[in-house]
DNA sequence: CTTGCTGCAAAAGTTTTGCACACGT
DNA sequence: ACGTGTGCAAAACTTTTGCAGCAAG
């Protein structure tokens, strides 16, 4: 495989260091500092795979011996928002949740409310739809959500032992 | 067109009655009652157009005079929520969104995170990617949502005043 | 009557913030 | 050095829950 900059959506490891300067492009843009903490939170971030939470980040760092605060990580995210490096994605209204975005195309999810279970599916065309609708009342499109929700076979299976529904 | 049943989407005021019996049918099922907090709180969100919160209602039916308790109201929410007679959508993950869905087809929504403003639109087509995306991995399709963010002409004219950006 | 319901206030869970000190630039 | 950042713990917010008395079926 000869050298390519970085044409097709590139692997993790090759997102490593791009997002790593990206985001220190970003920060110096907005006179902000980029600090040891943000570095190892935006690497979390990039070890995870799909949908994750703040929580979860905090934990996870603690197993890895890593010092940062639940203060900094969410002041963290904030930054990586607005710099377009993750995106939140809207699973319940109860807790934010989070996914690497910079450089993927849209991607929808379903989820299953049972098991929690939350998969990921290509989106992109949706994209004419978002457009559309914006363009039709005059706003500039920005972004969507698309979230599918759905029994997934894991539940159907686990539900067969509670009768409850009978219709009227 | 000849007489049809209630084909088309009813106005708020056939919908009260409807829904009044709905619920009440539900809670039986279900062997809950049916008490005046219950039927205030239904009221109240029929009253609403679109988009509300919690702690509208509550602020709402305090106006009103009605005495109901947080706590009931969140209850109530929840059975609306089981019964179908509302929907939640997902704007921000800070706080739950509601919507009354009852009878209506699905409906996307179109956000502005500035300026707050939230447009509903016609999203029925979408049932059809839910329908797809479930059938491919082997779900039982359930519901969707569809949120599309992008910039009001109002909020881009407020933002006239700030400069900010300026790419590097 | 029996069982569930309400209101209150306290609890729980997530996210934000004030402050004193520490550290990138 | 200056201006941000960090950690901590407390605060802020939304939502849930335990309990004692009350009301629907």
């Amino acid at each position: 495989m000869p050298l390519m900059k970085q044409s097709t959506v590139p692997t993790d490891d090759q997102l490593i260091l791009p997002l790593c300067s990206i985001f220190r492009r970003f920060l110096k843009k907005q006179g902000l500092k980029f600090t040891p903490e943000r570095a190892m939170i935006l690497d979390a971030v990039l070890e995870k795979e799909g949908v994750f939470e703040a929580e979860e980040l905090l934990y996870e760092m603690r197993e890895a011996k890593h010092r940062v605060s639940k203060a900094t990580i969410y002041r963290t995210l904030k930054h990586l928002l607005e710099a377009n490096i993750i995106t939140e994605v809207l699973i319940d209204s109860k807790q934010a949740h989070y996914e690497l975005s910079f450089g993927r195309k849209p991607k929808g999810h379903l989820v299953c409310p049972e098991t929690q279970q939350v998969i990921e599916f290509p989106a992109d065309e949706l994209n004419e739809w978002r457009d559309r609708v914006c363009a039709e009342r005059g706003w500039d499109p920005v972004s969507f959500r698309f979230v599918v929700y759905g029994v997934s076979p894991e539940a159907r299976s686990a539900q067969s032992g509670e009768a409850e529904d009978g219709d009227a």
